[in-house]
DNA sequence: CATCATAAGCTTACGACGTAAGGAGATCTC
DNA sequence: GAGATCTCCTTACGTCGTAAGCTTATGATG
């Protein structure tokens, strides 16, 4: 009575935004995978047909580069005053962090093309923060290779993993150790059955170890002064 | 006159293999990056229909894994009779050699959920090299873990790079300098016009700084014993 | 307040995609 | 030489991103 037409179910809200767009894609995402992001979907969540999206977003691509630098506003830029080695281990741990909670993030490289501000903000803070602490311009490019490598790279594999969890660990562990040849390989069944089924074992906890021997070792570098 | 009937044009072969399947696909998305390939196209290119693919593959997933595995079988293993480092500062190469031969493996991260034979084989060559050394099983895993973190996270960030050969590079750092709002991300600019854009410049050559101060740190933790 | 351009939504449609179902012909086994 | 099996084909379905064009709500201008 009171409405006079069009879609019955559709939540009465204001008009979309570009950042309610992005948002309930980067939730979709976090929720069932990128491959569970459809335009479809998306509109549909927002209580939209899926063409009606594009007001907001040129495409898909534009709409997953968004999401990206989305991902890079969460994390904690390092601060020029903190001594390099403690401001870079803090935003290294948050830069984890972030791709551990939006794991598609990791693998949309193709927003390497074109980054968002966000990004090009993190990685001149990054870089600035070599350069203030000391590292030469070949240095500190060297320096964010390797550790933006190794973060990347322990992303993708704690992506990659199986299990969450640490019972989805155990139990898949379990089943994993079983189905594994051991004579064949014996020292991947040994790894298995004498660490990661330990208890208390969580894959995350292995970032760290890598973290700080990579600060140590671009340290070793700095004070070596030459290179 | 001679052929009675069917497909004209398709080139006379024997029956189709489960590899030639595999390496027609490897060499379509070396040729045209991951997303080029699709079931019809790789179908066209063996002279055969979509369908008949499902005879050798159990799906696309099947064959995504069995690509992955593929790239593993390229990889030198690490010779246990050398010495624990330098056969593993040459697998290390090799490794990121074949993931820059073939971009697309990098992104392939559900390979780890089911791995494949030669992937097996690797990583227990790769743990059983750690272990021979003198490495204990947790330090092993933690060395596995941050070496391989680094090795697929440059060739994910070599991937990315919108550039290939040298003179690509130059072309495309001068556009993004110059695209770049030079007062808004200082550093980024610096590194760009007094790194990037030197004569010379490759980002692959990267990768051996990290590799040897990843090692170098791995030797630390062995030379330091306990842990 | 009336008009009307613009913005934001909807409908329909197209050409890809992965693959289910089932049929036809070749090849192998006995 | 008969039957089973394997390989390939045709057809079809549901889903995807998105082009084209329509309708309606908004908000500025007279």
């Amino acid at each position: 009575m009171a409405k006079p037409a069009g879609k019955a179910d559709r939540t009465p809200r204001g008009r979309l935004s570009r950042e309610e767009v992005l948002s309930t894609a980067i939730t979709l995402a976090d929720k069932g995978g990128i491959e569970s992001l459809t335009m479809r979907r998306l509109g549909d969540e927002l209580g939209v047909e899926a063409m009606s999206l594009y007001n907001h977003v040129a495409n898909k691509e534009d709409l997953l580069n968004a999401m990206v630098d989305a991902v890079f506003s969460e994390i904690d830029l390092p601060s020029h005053s903190e001594g390099w080695k403690t401001s870079m281990r803090k935003r290294s741990i948050s830069f984890r962090a972030a791709l551990s909670r939006h794991p598609w993030a990791t693998g949309l490289t193709d927003s390497g093309t074109n980054p968002g501000p966000a990004t090009l903000r993190h990685h001149d803070r990054v870089i600035g923060t070599f350069r203030n602490a000391g590292f030469s311009v070949a240095m500190a490019a060297h320096a964010f290779s390797a550790l933006d490598s190794y973060i990347y790279g322990f992303a993708m594999q704690e992506k990659s993993l199986p299990f969450t969890t640490e019972e989805e660990t155990a139990a898949m562990a379990q089943i994993m150790l079983a189905q594994l040849p051991a004579n064949e390989y014996p020292y991947l069944a040994e790894l298995t059955a004498d660490h990661v089924l330990k208890p208390g074992y969580n894959y995350g906890d292995e970032f760290p170890l890598g973290l700080d021997l990579i600060l140590d070792g671009l340290e070793r570098w700095l004070t070596s002064a030459a290179r």
